[in-house]
DNA sequence: AACTACGACAACTTTTTTATTGATGTACAT
DNA sequence: ATGTACATCAATAAAAAAGTTGTCGTAGTT
């Protein structure tokens, strides 16, 4: 018998994403011999907020939520994952554990790899090493993004935020919003789901958006953006 | 701010579990600095097959199921797990992934011990290895029964299987069988889920159970066995 | 060839989850 | 004190998932 999920000769596209290509032929072995490649299905969670973290994920295909968990029940949701993206990088550097969750929104074709062998592989190879912060700080930046989101704007500037970063995705995932739930968008923008509904029918109503079920069309793109600096 | 999810004294029963009591107080200690806690809500996974696993997990509240993934969407239920058992043993010994998923069928409260410190502590105690190799052994003993069942019995002997091993978990948690739907119990028989339904309907005419929604009452318990024996 | 033991599919029903709406309460700002 | 900006609750509607049943096909048995 096979083993079923870890083959390694079933995908392709195995290492040939960009952040990739600077590696030698000894980096990329190291790679792949201390990596294992995981289908998680839609629903499956990638991480889990406190669990130990000893690898870095690598999404190669699919889409991921990514959020954090408060006290009861409350979700704050961050990100969404996308193909070509790492997930849990914090844990090569510092924290041990995860510090925040993720969960598949689609069907996720994702590899991971010991936290040891990037370690590694930064040390040697300046220019990957160089990749990886880069991702870090846009990372980071845009967590203080989220920040001033959170700290400063009031529900309307927090929506249309939510929007126009789904929207963003929509050129490479058409499908995106119907990925998601209107208590998705809500914990996007970190208000109540009642609210949510409330506002997608009211910039509904002012021609900001179009909503076909859970599909939403933005139709005025500049107002949204005005709506968002208001806050 | 505190952490929220990961204090160490929310949770009195922290090293209660009677497997840790033949712990010295170093050893204790260990396990308190390598060990993290973490709620799993209903419907996480805590465990992925095919993920690194660098730790353990100990459940102290709460029920999870443990499967096995196949291609296509297949799952084979192997177990329930329950407050008081560990997952993922096998990464401390041997392999250094998960074998296995599964996923919390109800909130979780589960600690995670890096897997460094639990060896280390085999090591030096004895009756705490001890301990965990019963675990192992019961677990093994078990997977052989679930390989035989599904090997050599039929329909009707595999969902009595089933019906008899949950049924058997219902003193401890009577709300057990609300918390399986007809899929979960097909996948824990290796049937499909329309010959599951149509196996307990017909069980319930022959009246050997008696169906509640999802409720199930055990009526004759002897005849199941029976049942399970023919195959 | 006839039978048995299933799984797969389709049609349908029931249950559960998600979405929506209005009403009420509260804290904070003016 | 009054208004604004929400959350929360409750009631309901709509959509999705789970459960049910009958029919058929196929593979292996007798």
């Amino acid at each position: 018998m096979k083993p079923i999920l870890e083959t390694d000769t079933d995908f392709f596209c195995d290492l040939q994403a960009p952040c990739f290509q600077t590696l030698t032929t000894d980096e990329v072995e190291l790679v792949r011999t201390s990596k294992t490649q995981v289908l998680f299905r839609k629903g499956d969670n990638l991480t889990k907020q406190g669990t130990f973290a000893s690898y870095v994920l690598f999404v190669i295909k699919g889409l991921a939520r990514q959020y954090v968990e408060g006290d009861n029940n409350k979700t704050f949701n961050l990100r969404i994952i996308k193909p070509g993206e790492f997930v849990g990088l914090s844990s090569v550097f510092a924290k041990n554990t995860f510090n925040y969750s993720s969960v598949a929104i689609t069907d996720c074709q994702v590899f991971l790899v010991e936290k040891e062998a990037i370690a590694q592989i930064i040390r040697q190879n300046g220019t990957f090493g160089l990749g990886i912060i880069r991702r870090y700080v846009e990372q980071n930046s845009n967590l203080y993004d989220t920040l001033r989101t959170v700290m400063y704007k009031q529900m309307n500037g927090r929506i249309a935020d939510t929007l126009l970063y789904i929207d963003s995705l929509k050129a490479e995932n058409p499908e995106i919003f119907q990925l998601l739930s209107r208590k998705d968008l809500a914990d996007f923008a970190g208000i109540s789901t009642e609210s949510a509904v409330k506002l997608l029918k009211s910039f509904e109503k002012d021609g900001l958006i179009e909503l076909h079920e859970k599909n939403i069309l933005v139709v005025n793109h500049r107002e949204l953006l005005e709506i968002s600096k208001k806050g």
